[in-house]
DNA sequence: TCTGGGGTCCTAGGACCC
DNA sequence: TCTGGGGTCCTAGGACCC
């Protein structure tokens, strides 16, 4: 098959968000936090070439970020979230067939092939600019590996200019690291290393059994993919999630049931909105809850999972049952960190009204669910919630250097003059 | 010393990704 | 004091069945 693939890549994407709105900081180092800014988790050109690590803990680098006179934002998701959106679009002005890759990448393929397709990638850097100022590097081959591999040469080789197309036998990949293919992560890398393949041509080359016995049926597509065969097609439309977890840190720790409660009815509220999106019902489901493991604090996990009477996505419903698991579950005298709610059995909502057990308690519940959805949407996450989730707990995620939510709230835009 | 030969389902854990 | 939060896919091994 004959096809040719482009990867576009936002560069340092939630740094670039922040720049969007923010010109002052051209040229400057940003970086980027995760929840409860705990560690660094985006960083620009700049905060890299200062040797700012992905992951690294706030904590340790304080100082030098404050001596480099880096900008800190905490993560800002829905500013993410509604960029992505913006981006894609435009992508979409380019090809029919889009894989939305993550919130930061997708797949395109190129639908007309007498056109040049470094001069379709540099068009595409030059829109996505233009119309969302986010910067974008495009990596161009005939099969996903190859295309994400051209864009990591994009974005490292200055003379690409951010637009790479790259061959199955281009001499370039004589001297590439092995360990920069999609999916070769750390163990491969190293098993591959010790049998003498250390170059992405290496790697192309290696006869076919010993690839399989070695990274298994997974490392066989991708060397397949490395030779133009390709294997990993594009899926344009996503399944719905076979499961689905949200967990955070707290801003302090939690101590008592009646705050870990709230925690959990947080995290339940979250889960049943995934579930209604992609419209599903938990069937099973898990609550955990866990001390700090980095001091010296008496360590506790607990976990428990439980099955519905009946499946269900009614938020009232499962806020109900994931209170039940957290009572059976919290030990007193612990300072817990970290807690999480699961769905891990998941069917459709398709056939439900056809269920025997599909009684109108739970139809009220749903229709409850569905206003919450609806409000929720036009006047912003959090406007309504059960009663159960607390008002403003302490224990809320922290987000000391937030930025304005700048594209979907208006009262959080700065005064003009 | 020998201790079948399939098959399925489930779970835990590894590896990898963003 | 402070160390993220999601996901997917694959394999191995145990339980169980005929």
């Amino acid at each position: 098959m004959n096809q040719t693939l482009a990867l576009v890549d936002c560069n340092s994407f939630y740094c670039s968000c922040e720049q969007v709105f923010r010109p002052d900081l051209n040229g400057r180092p940003v970086v980027v936090l995760s929840n409860n800014d705990g560690c660094i988790i985006a960083r620009n050109a700049e905060a890299k070439e200062l040797g700012i690590e992905m992951g690294e803990p706030l904590f340790q680098i304080r100082d030098k970020l404050a001596k480099e006179r880096v900008a800190i934002f905490s993560s800002n998701y829905t500013l993410y979230g509604d960029m992505s959106r913006r981006v894609m679009e435009v992508l979409g002005q380019f090809s029919p067939d889009v894989e939305i890759y993550s919130i930061d990448e997708s797949f395109l393929r190129l639908p007309d092939p007498a056109s040049d397709p470094l001069e379709v990638g540099n068009r595409i850097r030059h829109l996505v600019k233009k119309w969302t100022g986010i910067p974008v590097s495009v990596g161009i081959a005939p099969t996903k590996t190859l295309a994400k591999l051209a864009n990591r040469i994009a974005k490292k080789r200055r003379e690409s200019q951010g637009v790479h197309r790259l061959g199955t036998h281009d001499a370039i990949l004589d001297s590439t690291d092995v360990a920069d293919v999609w999916g070769i992560g750390n163990a491969s890398a190293r098993k591959l290393k010790n049998a003498g393949i250390f170059t992405v041509a290496k790697l192309r080359d290696a006869e076919d059994a010993w690839v399989l016995k070695q990274l298994s049926i997974v490392g066989l597509k991708l060397v397949h993919e490395l030779r133009g065969d390709s294997c990993l097609p594009l899926t344009m439309v996503s399944d719905p999630k076979k499961g689905i977890c949200v967990s955070r840190s707290f801003g302090r720790p939690i101590t008592t049931l009646t705050e870990m409660k709230q925690a959990v009815a947080l995290f339940t509220s979250r889960s049943a909105e995934k579930l209604r999106r992609q419209h599903s019902l938990a069937v099973a489901m898990g609550v955990f809850f866990e001390t700090n493991r980095f001091n010296d604090d008496p360590q506790c996990q607990r976990f428990g999972s439980f099955s519905l009477p009946v499946p269900s996505s009614a938020t009232t419903e499962l806020v109900r049952l994931t209170a039940v698991a957290t009572e059976q579950l919290f030990r007193d005298g612990f300072r817990y960190k970290k807690a999480g709610v699961l769905v891990h059995e998941i069917v459709s909502d398709a056939a439900r009204q056809t269920n025997l057990f599909y009684r109108p308690d739970t139809a009220r519940d749903d229709r409850v669910s569905a206003v919450m959805d609806r409000i929720n949407r036009e006047f912003g996450r959090q406007t309504i919630h059960t009663a159960a989730e607390g008002i403003h707990p302490e224990w809320s995620t922290r987000f000391e250097f937030r930025s304005p939510r700048y594209t979907t709230r208006w009262d959080e835009l700065p005064e003009a003059g």
